[in-house]
DNA sequence: TACTCATGAGCAA
DNA sequence: TGCTCCTGAGTAG
């Protein structure tokens, strides 16, 4: 599920298994035909912002962007490393574990200069340390210059990184928000609550590996019927209210709220 | 077996 | 705004 958050827990595996090794990298599928730029080197450290995801070797840089339907595949082993299963970009390889990147928007080797670039155009992320404020504050003076519909703009990558479709849809119905308000009519403390909400909720989903929105379900592993407010949920009542939850397409994305709770 | 759908985003017009 | 790309799970027939 790649929102930002699973970027985050992919980042922190990511170090944890293979950080100060040699990796091996290929690509099964033989698509990734960059793999052998950084085959051979040491991984020094891994990091994410928003959904990017950045492997730092000591001479290149791996970025990676999983998009809607890209997955990774973690495995340790003892003696030999598993048979690639489907269509494996790339796979990073070290002596007892392996990585296997599945159906990635992008995976490309770029150096230190394209990696400012990327980062350059991401808005602040709500699981980046923010202790001085300065993430929070760059997101308020983005919020209020523009007029576009909250809705849209919390999907918008370069105001706030790391926000998808789910967490869009749960966040505007934990604070009540209309996703048609445009955003520069947002009242500043709304506009902190949404982010400091949006920071716990995916520290939450980083520990825990899946998106969970909903008060006191925020423990466990609830099915995915029971998991959110709003999300998936047209046609059936919402749950606090009891009204339909609405359907819409906004930007050519689904968007779910209940008109009644979200005025 | 064939079809539909999905948590995303870049690009052209 | 519409088109395109990427892969696999779920569902209809």
């Amino acid at each position: 599920m790649p929102e930002g958050h699973t970027v985050h827990r992919t980042a922190n595996k990511f170090a944890k298994l293979f950080a100060n090794k040699q990796l091996e990298v290929s690509s099964p599928q033989g698509r990734f035909t960059d793999s052998r730029l950084v085959s051979g080197q040491q991984l020094v450290s891994a990091d994410a912002i928003g959904k990017q995801m950045f492997l730092f070797f000591e001479h290149a840089v791996v970025r990676v962007h999983l998009g809607i339907y890209g997955k990774w595949r973690f495995a340790n082993f003892d003696d030999t490393a598993p048979v690639p299963v489907g269509q494996v970009r790339a796979r990073f390889l070290s002596e007892t574990a392996v990585a296997d990147l599945v159906g990635p928007t992008a995976c490309e080797v770029i150096d230190s200069d394209q990696v400012a670039l990327v980062q350059a155009r991401l808005g602040p992320d709500p699981l980046r340390q923010d202790l001085d404020g300065l993430e929070l504050a760059r997101f308020l003076a983005k919020a209020a210059k523009t007029r576009v519909a909250i809705g849209q703009f919390l999907m918008n990558q370069a105001a706030i990184a790391g926000i998808g479709n789910v967490y869009r849809a749960e966040l505007l119905f934990r604070q009540g928000i209309n996703p048609h308000l445009p955003t520069n009519l947002v009242p500043t403390e709304l506009l902190e609550k949404i982010w400091q909400d949006a920071s716990f909720l995916m520290q939450i989903g980083v520990k825990k590996g899946i998106m969970l929105t909903r008060e006191g379900h925020l423990n466990g592993r609830p099915a995915l019927a029971d998991r959110y407010y709003v999300y998936k949920r047209e046609g059936l009542p919402c749950r606090i209210c009891g009204a339909e939850v609405s359907l819409e397409l906004m930007s050519t994305r689904k968007l779910y709220w209940c008109r009644t709770c979200q005025k």
